[in-house]
DNA sequence: GTCAGGCTTATC
DNA sequence: ATAAGCCTGACG
């Protein structure tokens, strides 16, 4: 039997199927879908077993080394799913099955020099002393030494043997736990070879009876109200046996969700549930835009939904944008289906994401609730994907396989004849226009549940305050707001979105900006031991005291960081208590949900933070929302500022007021007249949608046209222009006359890490070739990929233009 | 000649 | 990706 595998070595000229023999012992055992170590060259490598056949058109193959499964971790359609998405954003085969497990499961190589077993001579002086204490060396302790080219020879000579240990990264965690080493009903003779002064042993053994699993040796003791020495006298005697148990990682271990019965529905939401219904009943494919203004019940939809998949035997996955953000979230997946439930998010350390994988590997949970990658869950029977706040940039995978899980999870679905639902208040631009052609079925929800109106929204301009002299970054306005808040007792959010908004240094005198010397873009202010950092290589530095180009005194940090905010709100405000959320005060795990259960608590006035606190967000008390720059985004080089701007203040500004009380927003901004902040002040997405769509169809972008985006980056300036001028000729030659290509164009980043960006544009409306073409660019210089240190990289549907 | 160091090539 | 084999040029 022959087994065509992918083996995990990332290259051009190794992504193809290998052929390897399955030995007779493995023949009854083999199934495509699993991890196998194979041979490869000299050395040994992980490899996926995508299909057994009977011949090979080769003389001779190798064979499978070791079987790293026992359970197929990829199932028929996930093996399909992977060539899919290699196909479709041209990557690798390897890099698209591990893009489907869990990080842990990549396979760690260890390399080690043993003495050959064949060798019954003598090791070289220096080679002996190695091996004096020990009869295998790793690889990292002479990698790098003096004696290197000795153990080479010896390799050579065949004295020595380099070996690769193919390895796991995370193994599953275990635990010692306690059984009965002989059948139960010999409890009571055994019991009776007990000392009658062994009281406490007796009754430790007793409560066997009852127990029928494996039990923790805590837990016993905990039961028995005993010591460790009376259980290590009964192990000793035999009469318990202690196991290594395989324990999982449980995140959620020591939380408690408060269990949720299902709510009656409004009119309006059971006439949006009743369609994907249908879909599951009559189990089909469609594709279904929910949009629903925010606190219009759409979470109770997708419960209801899954509820009835799941009453059909089948099983659901719930994507929602970095769940960490929200875990108030995970708590009503918790809360109404218990234990069915697996999370999977970035917040997990990596044994917690593989145990949960495991879990649903394994069947025993029949709901998935994660970010992006938690569509590539591995469930056998899916009954209904959802997606939600659809329109998140989150969901685009901006690394190799650059994939957007909408797309996969319609793939998936059209598999599984079964629903996908999309929701959002503010869909993305490309999925309204989708629903406007049938492609979708539109679903909406225009009412918030509890009948509560949409928070007034009051825009202020920026320049009006600095010409009446207020230059703090809080307006007049929103000063007052806060102030009422606080006296009233009321909680208030206020957003400012970092992004391009960050903290850089500037000589006042000479208006000398302090840049990345790797990369062309400045440095940002890092409060914290006072460095400046580049946040794209890495590069870090203190801050200097003088000018370095006119050593003048005056240099400041120029920009709006959450830290200075929350300095000058202690000034204005000092009676005010601040919650901060950013990158910062979140780095630690669980640090999100401690800062959220604070504010929930009451125990802060206002909660300050960057993006993270736009979404999912559902608190009583909170009546006043204010953006601090709503145009901070509006002006970056990315044809989908305005969509971001409108969304991100949409989404903000229905943090307020849910529930009882009026909520109130106040959106601060240079630019009040940008039809994004005048719709979305009046939350108003379909003049928005028309709008925009306007603006898109002039400039020919998606979803009028589709983009690929090809990006070209190596240390030498006048090779990565050569390489794209070839690129994007070689393009307008092939592609047709509606089509158009850009470029070569320097990327917004020119430069990062010493390596300059040159990038090319496609716009087309159909290019049924393209795939081809790209493949061909890819292959005429993949030489110069390997060897020259060139890289390309190639989008076929780019969420971010640098 | 020998040998280190770069370039090419194959990996079932 | 990576290791082995081939070629090349410097050195003795």
């Amino acid at each position: 039997m022959i087994a065509k595998i992918i083996v995990d070595v990332p290259a051009n000229q190794t992504d193809r199927l290998f052929d390897y023999g399955v030995p007779e012992k493995w023949e009854d055992l083999i199934e495509p879908g699993m991890r196998v170590v194979v041979p490869f060259g000299p050395r040994k490598v992980q490899g996926f077993v995508v299909d057994l056949v009977e011949e090979t058109e080769l003389e001779k193959v190798r064979n499978i080394q070791d079987m790293m499964d026992v359970d197929p971790v990829l199932t028929p359609e996930l093996i399909e799913l992977g060539f899919w998405l290699t196909d479709e954003t041209l990557c690798f085969a390897v890099s698209a099955f591990q893009a489907m497990l869990p990080a842990a499961m990549k396979a760690n190589y260890k390399k080690k020099i043993v003495v050959a077993e064949t060798f019954d001579g003598k090791l070289a002086e220096e080679v002996s002393r190695w091996f004096e204490h020990r009869n295998e060396i790793p690889w990292e302790d002479i990698k790098d030494s003096q004696v290197l080219p000795i153990f080479k020879k010896e390799i050579k000579r065949g004295a020595l043997e380099s070996q690769v240990v193919v390895k796991e990264k995370t193994a599953p965690k275990t635990q010692a736990a306690l059984i009965l080493p002989y059948p139960k009903e010999e409890l009571e003779s055994r019991m009776e070879e007990l000392n009658d002064r062994a009281v406490k042993q007796k009754e430790v053994l007793s409560l066997f009876y009852e127990i029928n699993a494996p039990i923790a040796i805590p837990e016993l003791i905990e039961l028995a109200d005993t010591t460790r020495g009376t259980i290590k006298s009964l192990v000793q005697k035999g009469l318990l046996k202690q196991i290594e148990q395989e324990i999982y990682r449980d995140p959620y271990k020591f939380k408690s969700f408060k269990p949720s019965k299902p709510l009656d529905l409004t009119e309006e939401q059971r006439k949006a549930v009743e369609p994907i219904m249908n879909s599951l009943d009559e189990s089909y494919h469609n594709t279904f835009l929910l949009q629903g203004v925010t606190g219009s019940g759409k979470t109770e939809i997708y419960l209801q939904t899954i509820a009835h998949a799941l009453n059909q035997g089948k099983e659901a996955i719930v994507l929602v944008p970095e769940i960490s953000l929200t875990p108030q979230m995970v708590s009503r997946f918790k809360g109404r289906f218990g234990s069915d439930v697996a999370v999977m998010h970035s917040g997990l350390s990596k044994g917690e994401k593989y145990d949960e994988w495991r879990k649903i590997h394994r069947g025993e949970v029949k709901v998935v609730v994660g970010a992006r990658s938690a569509v590539f869950a591995p469930f056998k029977n899916l009954g209904i994907i959802i997606i939600d706040e659809e329109h998140e940039s989150s969901y685009k995978q901006e690394e190799t396989p650059r994939y957007h899980a909408r797309d996969v999870a319609i793939k998936r679905a059209k598999y599984h004849r079964c629903p996908v639902v999309l929701g959002s208040a503010t869909p993305a631009l490309e999925s309204f226009a989708r629903a406007q052609k049938q492609v979708y079925t539109l679903l909406q929800l225009k009412e918030r549940v509890n009948k509560r109106e949409m928070p007034d929204v009051e825009i202020v301009d920026m320049r009006e305050e600095l010409r009446s002299g207020n230059r703090s970054m809080f307006s007049k306005p929103l000063f007052d707001k806060l102030i009422d808040r606080l006296e009233k007792g009321e909680q208030s959010v206020l957003l400012l979105n970092r992004r391009g908004y960050s903290t850089f240094l500037i000589c006042r005198d000479c208006g000398y900006v302090l840049d990345c010397p790797h990369c062309d873009i400045s440095l940002t202010y890092h409060k914290i031991n006072h460095m400046m950092k580049c946040h794209y290589c890495g590069y870090e530095q203190r801050a200097p005291k003088v000018c370095p180009n006119c050593t003048s005194e005056h240099i400041r940090f120029f920009g709006t960081g959450t830290q200075r905010v929350e300095e000058e709100l202690a000034k204005i405000l000092p009676d005010a208590r601040v919650i901060r959320m950013d990158v910062d005060t979140t780095r630690r795990k669980g640090a999100h949900e401690k800062l959220l259960g604070q504010f929930g608590d009451g125990k802060a006035d206002i909660l300050l933070g960057t993006q993270m606190i736009a979404k999912g967000l559902d608190f009583e008390k909170v009546t006043l929302v204010g953006v601090l720059a709503a145009d901070a985004m509006l002006h970056l080089p990315d044809f989908r500022a305005s969509e971001r701007t409108f969304q991100l203040l949409t989404q903000v500004s229905g943090r307020a007021g849910r529930h009882e009380l009026h909520g109130e927003v106040v959106i601060q901004t240079y630019t009040p007249e940008h039809y994004s902040i005048q719709y979305a002040s009046h939350h108003d997405f379909d003049s928005f949608y028309v709008k925009e769509m306007q603006a898109r169809k002039l400039h020919g972008y998606p979803p009028f046209y589709y983009i690929t985006l090809i990006n070209i980056s190596h240390e030498e300036i006048t090779k990565v222009l050569s390489v794209t001028e070839k690129i994007t000729n070689f393009l307008k030659a092939n592609l047709s006359e509606n089509s158009i290509v850009l470029g070569p164009v320097a990327s917004a980043i020119p430069r990062i890490k010493d390596r300059y960006r040159y990038q090319c544009m496609i716009k087309y409306k159909v290019e049924p070739d393209l795939n081809r073409l790209l493949k061909e660019i890819l292959k005429r210089f993949s030489k110069e990929l390997t060897k020259d240190n060139l890289q390309i990289t190639i989008d076929r549907n780019p969420h971010m233009l640098m």
